[in-house]
DNA sequence: AAAAAAT
């Protein structure tokens, strides 16, 4: 399909979505050999340099963006069938889901070979007809996008100029990052066509969406429904929710979310993904979502295990900024992320760092999107190597080089107590694809102490204290 | 407290 005939957000997508549609201008065919393995054959064998060099840069980006071709056999994998008596199916290669050969040229053309842990269970079970519910519980990095993706692009009836399919992301980044998935596994489809419901992209009034797979935020996705009826929703056939935890707990996106899935018609097939659910929404999900079929990773332990973590003991902000300009020579070597409870604190923080000669990008919800677009992608391509933000980036954000996530600030709920699900999500934005990553906490008072000490029971795991005086000791761990 | 909104 034709970058140009997407409806991006901004300028600065489309330029990015334009280098990785250029990988696939030249028509090719793949086919597995006999033993499986995938063979790649350009029609037009002669390339220049320069096409190269441009096919290279879109394939960096590219595995940046996607990594879960991860076949990891030591998880544990339960799954609960909506029909017990029905066979527990699940599939070996991506042939036996018996995909339409555009789908299937899609999935190889993104380098998966073989399906995950997750896609093995979940494809079958959402692929099946009727269709039937699902929610899915997996670690980040182990396939969970390109599996909903997957069945999203399997439903979809491209000759059809209406949405059929509607994803919800929690945040404007994660909603760019996952339909650059969604671009890349559905070119082969010509037709197909994707929009993005986020803030800032701005439709005529009165108009119809014509595009097929609709990905967006809560908010704008609402308001697409209801009010500027850009969408009917009932003519949807696929209804994802990613880091879907998140979107029906009472302190995320609950109301819109629910009310967007009211609109839907009985028989939407409702697919819900995560890395985590606390105990309380995960018994919501099952409310709210009629029959579904349950699919558990189990993972925890091992993520925990490749990363590091420590804690630094400071008396208040001023110490922990003083260790952090300690830490920030080690924490440079590759790429970082400092999270603040606050918008305020993160842009003091970006600033007193800048002050301090130290190149830092900030990004929180407070910025304009095309700025918040422009900050992140220049984070994946490296070009910033230390991001302060918020928990606006605590989920899903998957940018390869990053090894080092420091906690300015723990997080903690509204309530004040250890928010552990938002601790997982976002140490777990380093150490990902079996890679080793390194955690700093900072600890200012005996409150967050407390607070650092609950999280570590919560997880079982020690979090030992570092001394960010003791130089030796941070080369020692960077390395 | 953050995020999400064409309010």
């Amino acid at each position: 399909m034709a970058t140009d005939s997407w409806a991006l957000a901004v300028d600065e997508q489309e330029a990015a979505a334009e280098s990785l549609s250029n990988l696939h201008l030249k028509e090719e065919k793949i086919r597995p050999d006999a033993n499986g393995a995938v063979v790649k054959t350009n029609a037009n064998e002669e390339k220049t340099d320069e096409e190269e060099k441009e096919d290279r840069a879109a394939q960096s980006l590219l595995n940046k963006l996607i990594r879960s071709n991860l076949v990891d056999n030591t998880n544990q994998v339960e799954v609960l069938q909506r029909d017990p008596n029905s066979p527990l199916y699940s599939v070996k290669s991506f042939e036996e889901l018996r995909l339409k050969p555009q789908l299937l040229q899609g999935v190889y053309a993104m380098g998966f070979n073989r399906p995950s842990k997750i896609q093995e269970n979940a494809l079958p079970l959402m692929l099946a007809e009727p269709s039937q519910n699902l929610i899915a519980q997996s670690q980040s990095g182990t396939g969970k996008t390109a599996a909903f993706v997957l069945a999203m692009l399997s439903q979809v009836e491209p000759a059809n100029r209406y949405p059929q399919c509607l994803c919800l992301s929690p945040t404007y980044e994660l909603a760019l990052q996952t339909g650059k998935v969604i671009e890349q596994m559905g070119k082969f489809y010509p037709e197909l066509k994707l929009a993005y419901a986020v803030r800032g992209n701005k439709l005529e009034r009165g108009q119809k969406i014509s595009e097929q797979i609709v990905i967006g935020t809560p908010g704008t996705v609402l308001d697409w429904c209801s009010k500027l009826k850009f969408i009917d929703p009932k003519k949807i056939k696929v209804f994802v929710l990613d880091e879907a935890d998140v979107m029906i707990a009472t302190q995320g996106h609950q109301d819109q979310s629910i009310r967007i899935q009211r609109m839907l018609p009985r028989n939407c097939q409702m697919l819900l993904f995560s890395a985590t659910f606390e105990d309380s929404v995960w018994k919501f999900a099952q409310k709210v979502v009629p029959d579904p079929n349950i699919i558990k990773l189990k993972r925890e332990e091992e993520t925990l295990d490749t990363i590091k973590q420590y804690y630094v003991l400071c008396s208040n902000r001023d110490e922990k900024f003083q260790a952090l300009c300690n830490l920030y020579g080690a924490i440079t070597i590759a790429q970082a992320m400092i999270f603040c409870h606050t918008r305020k604190t993160a842009s003091w923080l970006a600033a007193e760092l800048s002050k301090e000669g130290h190149q830092v990008a900030l990004l929180s919800g407070e910025m304009m999107v095309e700025q918040r677009a422009a900050v992140i992608e220049r984070f994946r391509k490296g070009k910033e190597k230390v991001l302060v933000t918020t928990n606006v980036c605590a989920r899903g954000i998957d940018v390869e080089q990053v090894s080092v996530v420091i906690n300015f600030d723990l997080p903690v709920d509204k309530d004040g107590n250890p928010d552990n699900e938002t601790y997982l999500h976002r140490i777990g934005r380093t150490g990902r694809f079996g890679k080793r990553g390194l955690a700093v906490n900072m600890v200012d008072s005996k409150h967050s102490m407390s607070i650092l000490s609950r999280i570590q029971e919560h997880f079982n795991k020690k979090i030992e204290r570092l001394d960010t005086d003791d130089l030796d000791e941070i080369e020692k761990i960077a390395n």
